[in-house]
DNA sequence: GCTCATCATGAACGACGGGT
DNA sequence: ACCCGTCGTTCATGATGAGC
């Protein structure tokens, strides 16, 4: 069976494409069309299983309706919950989202927004990656809508959306220090990423600030895609060469897991002696 | 003859294929 | 090598008829 157009509408209706176009899209009052007549329209749109050809209407319009996110991973806690919200918000307004991921890695980014390109994409949602720069910086000159997500690039001229990674970090630390700990470890990754730097720079703000002598010594860094085992095993020996360590700060809440394992693997409890 | 309501006409969108 | 029609849809503009 032939896909029906609005032009078959039209005929079965026995009024012009127009009429029903602008019937369908909620003008008829605005283009004075009776609702005698609109209705009809309805009805026969209705009863054929009318739907509009995407293909068409984004030819016609120059727009897809459709946004592109880029997160991080698609998989987690964070950008899962994320992606839902945008999802729903999107939805009430008419749009729908193609949802991609880098595992942190700019060729697949790179890779991923030339994709979303390609299929015109109205609008890019991206949490950036080292080494995007140039193609971030190429949507926004071409006047692309780009808004970057818990990230941003200090030289491109694009709005972002970021978790309040001082203030987090600060109220976590001013939590810690007035309960009484002074020796307070950071664990962190190595990747370049503006958050994960002012997670660092937080900590050690506040160290600075209690007078607590704010050094690089209590903190660790691991490799970004460090192995499960050998980052429990790092945070370990960790804790065992710090023995002045009464409290530890994780910088993402991965790392916070793989530390709850050492803490357990050494036997040591929480938060009697960490 | 004029106004208003009501609906139709036709061009345009971008890429591709077929015809000269 | 170039032009032109094709797809389905949208929208500015035009056309028709009724009522005064």
């Amino acid at each position: 069976m032939k896909k029906i157009s609005l032009k078959d509408i039209a005929a079965l209706a026995g009024v012009s494409p127009s009429t029903v176009s602008f019937v369908l899209n909620g003008k008829e009052k605005q283009m004075r069309i009776s609702e005698d007549l609109a209705n009809k329209v309805r009805a026969v749109a209705t009863k054929e299983g009318y739907k509009p050809n995407q293909v068409a209407v984004s030819l016609r319009t120059g727009q897809s309706k459709i946004l592109g996110l880029i997160v991080e991973s698609i998989g987690g806690n964070f950008f899962g919950a994320l992606a839902k919200v945008i999802e729903k918000e999107a939805d009430k307004n008419g749009y729908r989202i193609v949802y991609c991921s880098t595992e942190n890695d700019p060729v697949k980014g790179r890779e991923m927004l030339r994709m979303l390109s390609n299929s015109q994409v109205d609008g890019y949602m991206i949490t950036p990656v080292n080494g995007m720069e140039k193609d971030v910086l190429e949507l926004v000159k071409a006047k692309k809508p780009v808004v970057l997500i818990d990230g941003y690039f200090p030289d491109i001229p694009a709005p972002y959306v970021l978790v309040n990674n001082l203030a987090g970090v600060t109220q976590g630390m001013n939590h810690l220090i007035a309960k009484g700990y002074s020796k307070i470890g950071f664990v962190t990754v190595d990747i370049e990423l503006v958050q994960i730097r002012e997670r660092e720079q937080a900590y050690l703000a506040a160290l600075k600030k209690h007078k607590l002598g704010a050094s690089r010594k209590l903190i660790l860094t691991l490799e970004y895609n460090y192995d499960k085992e050998a980052g429990v095993k790092a945070i370990c020996k960790f804790i065992k060469d710090h023995p002045e360590l009464d409290a530890i700060f994780f910088a993402t809440y991965y790392l916070g897991i793989s530390g709850l394992q050492s803490i357990q693997d050494l036997k040591l409890r929480i938060p009697k002696d960490l």
